[in-house]
DNA sequence: GCCTAAAGTGTTATATTTACACTTTAGGCT
DNA sequence: AGCCTAAAGTGTAAATATAACACTTTAGGC
């Protein structure tokens, strides 16, 4: 080839990782102190570099796994972030990614390991450099995603109550919604599937568990919320 | 500061523009051949490289002012394009944006100068490297931010008439209006103003012309179409 | 003066969304 | 045993939003 590229400059390039969890009725994003400089002692995302024989999506399923121990987790990219000085240390273009997992397949003792905690998306305190505005975009971009595509699945454990699938809903939209609108619009969506099984620890009387089916969505994908 | 970060590698970082027109009732983008390999002679949009001392939005900005002499544009990101090897030549990481610009502020003759033709979004031949996706998300991006926010304007004059809207969404959203549906929603909106000026360029009889007011807009943005 | 092609204008039917309250059930307590 | 509690579960009516639809007006060109 030329030396066309040579005139140019190479920069390091990042991936920083929004985890969301549900919890406690909470939306929640995995953050940590950061324990390296710049920025060390401060609340930041996970992040990790990319390296040149890796796509930027592998990097972020990379960083990923290497703080949960999960693969084949749902990531999507929120965006680049490339401000000049955004890294206090080098000049680094960070490309964000939003993941869902569910909070129970997530090793606790891994959890700690990492120096990671689960925060409320409503009370996250300050974030080192420009990660705010990571979760609020990505935030913004899974809730619109939620409306269109039964992703909220990934959320919670494979059978799920009614009400727990609503305060998901309620948790990620900050806002609430009626219960008996928000069953019927379940019922016309014939891919959750009611179980005969029964969860008791949500309540006394106790509560029908479903379940997402990925089959049958595929063939008849009318998914609104 | 340490040497943490020169465990990692630095690649070249592009930032990619589809800029959108709208002409002869039709969307368009800009794309020319490429000068230079690789993939010379292959169609391809226009980009450029980020140095290191400016910011990603700003080489967006730097780029499409190269091709087209043109500030504050609409733009915004698509989103960051990392395959390993989408560039034959390099590690290139690319940040596409689009931009809206309306056709008639371009300076034709700086167009032939720099080879870029406009095409029609409907027939686009193939394209260099990943830039077919790049398109098809930055479309996709667009139209959805058109159905909420009023930046169909931006591919508009100043004045333009209300069936010249209408074809513009029309041609976005790839299917037909109903012109009495469309009109009763424009009326609704306060911030597209009548004005006692005709087009007669379109009809014998003529037509209003319409512009849209920013303020009036930022006062009560209940924009939807 | 006639033809044409685009501008302009309201009403009705249909679909979607929202608002709203009571009964059932099982566990835990006395 | 009986009572209290807290969550599960269920349908209808009103309001709002969307979609369907056809004719008149106008000025230029022939």
């Amino acid at each position: 080839m030329t030396s066309y590229y040579f005139e140019h400059q190479k920069v390091y390039v990042s991936v920083d990782c929004i985890i969301f969890g549900f919890d406690e009725n909470k939306l929640k994003i995995l953050i940590g102190k950061r324990q390296m400089d710049p920025g060390r002692g401060e609340w930041s995302l996970y992040g990790g570099f990319v390296a040149t024989d890796e796509s930027v999506d592998d990097a972020a399923h990379r960083t990923l796994y290497e703080l949960t121990g999960m693969r084949n987790v749902y990531m999507r990219q929120v965006g680049a972030f490339g401000s000049v000085n955004r890294d206090p240390g080098e000049r680094v273009i960070s490309i964000a990614y939003y993941a869902l997992i569910n909070v129970r397949d997530y090793d606790d003792r891994l959890r700690q390991e990492h120096g990671v905690e689960w925060v409320d998306i409503e009370s996250i305190p300050p974030l080192y450099s420009d990660h705010k505005q990571m979760v609020s975009k990505a935030r913004k971009l899974m809730r619109e995603k939620l409306r269109t595509e039964p992703i909220g699945f990934r959320l919670l454990p494979t059978l799920f109550t009614l009400t727990q699938l609503q305060r998901l809903y309620e948790a990620v939209n900050g806002e609430e919604l009626d219960k008996r609108n928000f069953r019927k619009r379940i019922k016309e969506m014939d891919f959750i599937e009611k179980t005969e099984l029964i969860d008791k620890k949500g309540s006394k009387r106790g509560a029908f568990l479903y379940r997402f089916n990925r089959s049958a969505y595929d063939e008849d994908p009318n998914f609104k919320l």
